[in-house]
DNA sequence: CATTTATTGCAACTAGTGTTGTAAAATCGA
DNA sequence: TCGATTTTACAACACTAGTTGCAATAAATG
């Protein structure tokens, strides 16, 4: 046929991603891909499109990472796996370790100033799987009121995000993922009281 | 003396401020602050100086902002005053509120990549403010570990205004008061065991 | 009224970034 | 080997934003 590329487009993309994640959208320029990555700018362009199509393609690819992960570990959902869930949050990560920076969707929300259709459904659909993970998991242990107590867990980790994401370190959110523990420990005592005693 | 100026410099610094919490760290640009209050380029660097310098006063300006509210409402601090804070920081705000946005300090912190070390130094005494009231409100109650379920308040504030930055709207971060404001219910019964029961 | 002096409007300069055109280079099948 | 076709390197373009120089301006003081 004809010349073939001369990368992996998986790997760049994971690359690209990783830069995202590490300085953010704006500080993240095709031509800084360039120099880290050694791919041309116009092979960039021709594979991936506009930066705008690139960075939501790295949101994409972003989100199967962390689906894959929160599968593995919420295979029984349950309190505990949510308990795991945050210890595993704020524990320590290595120099290299992009998880430094947060949440990349997170970080997302706060930096682009008015997100694309494409990029607030991209954000949502993470919201949502976290959230559909946590209700499940609440359901199984019959707390009550699940959603509300979901959302409520979902606005710990941003907070714990947040936290790391100033800090740099992630076991900086370690008081936060204590007393949602002991929060959560709470919560297994609060059985539905529907048919309960006379 | 010489001519004087044809705006009042306290006025201009809250509209920038507000400015900047509405639309982020870049997307206020000199040009636009101009074409918002009439005060031209010129006029703005000869007053605050670069752009640099005029946000860090800006950023300054919020904090005193909010250090004045926080003396009102922690009067006397308790959980009670806690409670109150968390219910108020969810109530519905109007279309023009900038409170829409969440907060101004949590916000720069994911905008700027390399904070320089005076933005560092604001953001960290924004932190203290909260941090500070929050031990006193709960060392005033005498729940145990103050300092950790502080750190976790602060947590949880940050992630109701990461919500309410996500939505545009306060009222979305009702689910994280509402638990909030239960496991401070529950923190009530926790006074510290130390000389008790034989 | 003239002088002084800070303010202001205008415009230019510089630097950085996304984007695109074009031609050379490289590979694979015939 | 040749031709087709994609990739790639280079450079240019357009646009935005921070910053700065300079001359005109306007008020207060004597």
């Amino acid at each position: 046929m004809a010349r073939p590329r001369s990368f992996d487009e998986q790997d760049l993309l994971e690359t690209v991603m990783e830069a995202f994640w590490r300085r953010g959208y704006s500080a993240t320029t095709y031509r800084g891909i360039e120099s880290i990555t050694g791919v041309g700018i116009r092979s960039l362009a021709n594979t991936f499109g506009e930066k705008d199509e690139l960075f939501l393609t790295a949101l994409a690819s972003y989100r199967g990472r962390v689906s894959r992960n929160l599968d593995k570990m919420f295979a029984s959902p349950s309190i505990d796996s949510i308990i795991r869930f945050f210890e595993r949050i704020s524990s320590p990560s290595d120099e290299e370790d992009p998880r430094r920076n947060g949440c990349l969707m997170v970080n997302t929300v706060f930096e682009i100033d008015k997100p694309t259709a494409a990029v607030n459904s991209e954000i949502a659909q993470y919201r949502d799987l976290f959230r559909s993970i946590f209700i499940d998991s609440l359901e199984s242990d019959q707390v009550p009121d699940p959603e509300i107590r979901a959302d409520f867990l979902i606005g710990a980790l941003w907070g714990a995000f947040s936290q790391i994401r100033l800090t740099r370190d992630p076991t900086s959110a370690k008081p936060i993922s204590t007393v949602v523990v002991e929060v959560l420990e709470g919560w297994r005592n609060l059985v539905q009281p529907r048919h309960s005693v006379p």
